[in-house]
DNA sequence: TTGGAATGTCAACAAGGCTGACGTAATTTC
DNA sequence: GAAATTACGTCAGCCTTGTTGACATTCCAA
């Protein structure tokens, strides 16, 4: 596919453009389609799932860190990591520095169940990635990161340097 | 970026497929930021975007179609079209041929809310395309087509075909 | 003519967003 | 040391958008 419009920005049509949007729309949706269903058998959603990763990538992180990666108020984060710590999955500390602080990690059940789920999403990513072939690879992600919003881009930028 | 893995795909490491996943997780919010922001302030949301973006794609289609296509239960669907129809923007049209379908039409008023929206979208996909470059659109498409389920990418190459 | 398909509608419920207000520590600032 | 600010939690209420289940209507097709 995507011959003839690849040469020539310029010839980007309208047309190519819209199966570019519905194709980000379908593709998201194979993309939670995995989690999604191991979640609602736990009778969790994705906004778990978000909360469980972003713990996960960053131990230790605070509340207020988590609501600026998720964009969303404190009071719709709280609903999710309160069930999530009733149930075992997270742990909140005080924080030492600063005692207002809450530093929130994974519990060993928590941990495991950020696997399963991410097993499964990862599946699915290194299929397509295998399907699509290695040149394909570097593109995909070059689009997305023009594709966020300028501010979370740096912020991503930032993340990928650290760990190298 | 991404020289390093994508010569040899068996080297894609967890934590590369993982920054591949949090890239798609804020660039659909990207994807999505535009219309949101426009469609708020006229009191509808997604479900009302996609409804339109898929009437406008198929002028005519059905309500069952439309229903396989999002992949929602009519109720829910019902609720959206049920606003759109009485806001005037989509013409609900009994079937000449079996008069129980219901065939959906953008009114001039809805084609004009969905050429705001579409506007807005593609001019940030154009953006994102213009500044990752040629060779990455390619890739890009490709990786999105092998995410979706089978089943959607078999229905979403049919559709390539058809208006090539 | 009758069964089943397509569509619509009513009701009830849940997840997960939102705003606004308030309380309580703890820290920072003056 | 008092006052302001920050971090977090919580209560209450609202909205959108998804879900099930039940039921009516219309109409095609066997």
């Amino acid at each position: 596919m995507a011959q003839g419009h690849s040469d020539n920005l310029l010839f980007l049509t309208d047309e190519q453009l819209r199966r570019a949007i519905e194709a980000m729309f379908f593709a998201y949706r194979g993309f939670t389609a995995d989690p999604d269903r191991i979640l609602s058998d736990l009778n969790y959603g994705r906004a778990h799932h978000r909360a469980i990763h972003f713990i996960n990538r960053t131990p230790g992180t605070t509340v207020n860190n988590l609501l600026a990666i998720l964009g969303v108020t404190k009071q719709s984060l709280n609903r999710v990591l309160r069930t999530l710590i009733e149930d075992g999955l997270v742990d909140s500390r005080v924080g030492t520095r600063d005692r207002r602080e809450r530093h929130l990690f994974l519990t060993d059940a928590g941990a495991a169940l950020e696997q399963r789920l991410s097993d499964a999403q990862r599946a699915r990513m290194r299929a397509a990635f295998r399907e699509a072939g290695p040149a394909s690879v570097a593109g995909f992600r070059e689009v997305l990161e023009h594709m966020m919003d300028p501010e979370l881009r740096r912020h991503f930028a930032a993340v990928k340097e650290g760990d190298r």
